[in-house]
DNA sequence: GTCGCCATAAATCAC
DNA sequence: GAGTGATTTATGGCG
């Protein structure tokens, strides 16, 4: 019994911390990037752990909330859209 | 007064487009509109009894796991669904958590991590 | 046909 | 108190 207890304030999220700035803004940047499938691959996945300094499953986690957050908050949501959609147009000049 | 305008808070993209992803997926348990699904959080006790349970056999019969559902109150689809839940977790926690007993001859716990030449 | 794995949703926890 | 990363219940697809 003390055993679970003591596991629950063994837990990982007893000592949060947020990711760095440069982190989030990569995630952000694939987001925002893939935002009519924001659903990276394994690989794709792989690739932003090692970018941001985390792990794969700091990762999904990152997207899970990312997702459902965005959802929840729409209208919110969609000023950063454009945000990072603007800095998407700095790099992919629209030469269609 | 009765009036609710949040039911679907979501699905107003002014502006934006609204991809597939964006919409809600999962069933409401009946409900028409707007309900929130309900996680029913499990007693400690529940978890307890689980966890032990879990400790002796990583699966379940199908016996088994009706005795256990009905002395923890649990549907037996609930115990089903916590022992995969539970071995996936226990999978993560053996892989993605530090790369120590398996392999690395001697200087492994560094906080560093392995070495790379 | 059932059950387990897996990625994920959605709610909730803990800081 | 909102934000945010992590964890806990629950679904659905596929093998």
């Amino acid at each position: 019994a003390v055993m679970i207890l003591r596991s629950r304030f063994l837990d990982a999220r007893r000592k949060r911390r947020n990711f760095s700035k440069q982190a989030t803004e990569v995630l952000n940047e694939y987001f925002y990037g893939h935002l009519s499938n924001p659903y990276p691959s394994e690989e794709a996945k792989e690739d932003l752990a090692r970018q941001c300094n985390i792990t794969v499953s700091q990762v999904s986690n990152w997207f899970g909330n990312k997702r459902i957050r965005y959802k929840k908050n729409m209208a919110k949501a969609q000023e950063e859209a454009s945000i990072y959609a603007a800095k998407k147009n700095a790099h992919v000049t629209l030469g269609g | 007064d009765d009036e609710k305008k949040d039911e679907d808070e979501m699905d107003k993209a002014s502006g934006g487009a609204v991809y597939p992803w964006m919409t809600r997926v999962h069933s409401t348990t009946g409900g028409s509109r707007g309900e929130k699904r309900q996680r029913t959080a499990y007693t400690r006790n529940q978890v307890l009894e689980l966890e032990k349970e879990f400790h002796t056999h990583k699966y379940l019969t199908r016996k088994r796991r009706i005795e256990v559902a009905h002395s923890l109150m649990l549907t037996e689809r609930q115990v089903k669904i916590w022992f995969q839940n539970r071995r996936m977790k226990h999978k993560k926690e053996n892989k993605d958590k530090p790369m120590t007993p398996p392999m690395m001859p001697f200087g492994a716990n560094l906080p560093f991590g392995p070495f790379r030449f």
